[in-house]
DNA sequence: GGCCGAATTGAGACTCATTCTCAAAAGAAT
DNA sequence: ATTCTTTTGAGAATGAGTCTCAATTCGGCC
């Protein structure tokens, strides 16, 4: 879990700056167990004066930064889960966003399949995308 | 590779009709060797007539046969490539859009893996998207 | 061929996520 | 407080993808 501090900590790398948008993105996205969009933090914020630009300024930041997981499932797109510090992927519930963190780190079994064939045809991995989708416990019974 | 004839055949299963606009995208889908979008097929066919929603409604419904895959890479996000008729994956060339399918049929490994912990927590998996992008040899060399 | 009902079409309006623009505001450091 | 830089929000702009709907086209049947 990314606490509020550690996200902040992040964006004020490199002569960046904390502000009272970036204060309130921190907490919004800190903790948070379930996959979540751009558009559902700016609802949340827009209120207390955030712009949507900000919102997603800050949240490209942190998904580059290596703070955000950017999934893409469904139609709806784009949707974002906090990142754990080791290399992991998810099974990310359809229905409700809920999140199960697997895979090993530095020994993603994805990387390791793959790796013969890249060398072999010349190709040079630059990352991948796992995304298993489906349905929790919990949405299952309702 | 899929040929022109076997994509007509597929969409005009239970009913469906052939015309002149699939017939024209099928042409112009078969045989590819890189990922697409639908926004270039789109280009590539509307001085000859066929509609934008005409191209995103048929590559849609090939996707939902299984004709093609649909893969959300970079951040163009949407492009297709053809599917192979057993389960695989791709790598994919960010640079051009070729792509080197790998997985072996039926026992695809990132759903071995995944099994076990879905069953644990109750999860039931419906899916699965699984991207591996770099860079070929060709755009290494350029 | 000609007729009919169903499937399909294309133009264009529309939606909605995301990005862009730019002048104003807010940090940091001196 | 001053100055310099980063960040901000409003709103416009973009762009992929969908929707609507009247007009057209298919395919089957006589
Ligand atoms: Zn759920
Ligand atoms: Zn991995
Ligand atoms: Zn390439
Ligand atoms: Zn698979």
């Amino acid at each position: 879990m990314l606490s509020t501090e550690g996200i902040l900590a992040t964006l004020t790398e490199n002569g960046g700056r904390e502000t009272a948008s970036r204060r309130l993105i921190a907490q919004a996205v800190a903790g948070r167990s379930a996959a979540f969009t751009a558009q559902e933090i700016y609802e949340e914020l827009a209120p207390r004066g955030v712009g949507r630009a900000t919102v997603f300024r800050t949240l490209n930041l942190l998904h580059e930064r290596g703070l955000l997981n950017r999934l893409h499932i469904g139609e709806g797109c784009h949707s974002y889960t906090l990142c754990e510090p080791q290399h992991h992927h998810h099974l990310v519930c359809v229905r409700c966003g809920c999140v199960y963190p697997f895979g090993t780190p530095g020994d993603c079994t994805v990387v390791a399949d793959v790796q013969r064939l890249a060398v072999r045809v010349g190709f040079v991995v630059e990352g991948h995308h796992v995304e298993v989708f489906g349905r929790c416990a919990e949405c299952l019974s309702t």
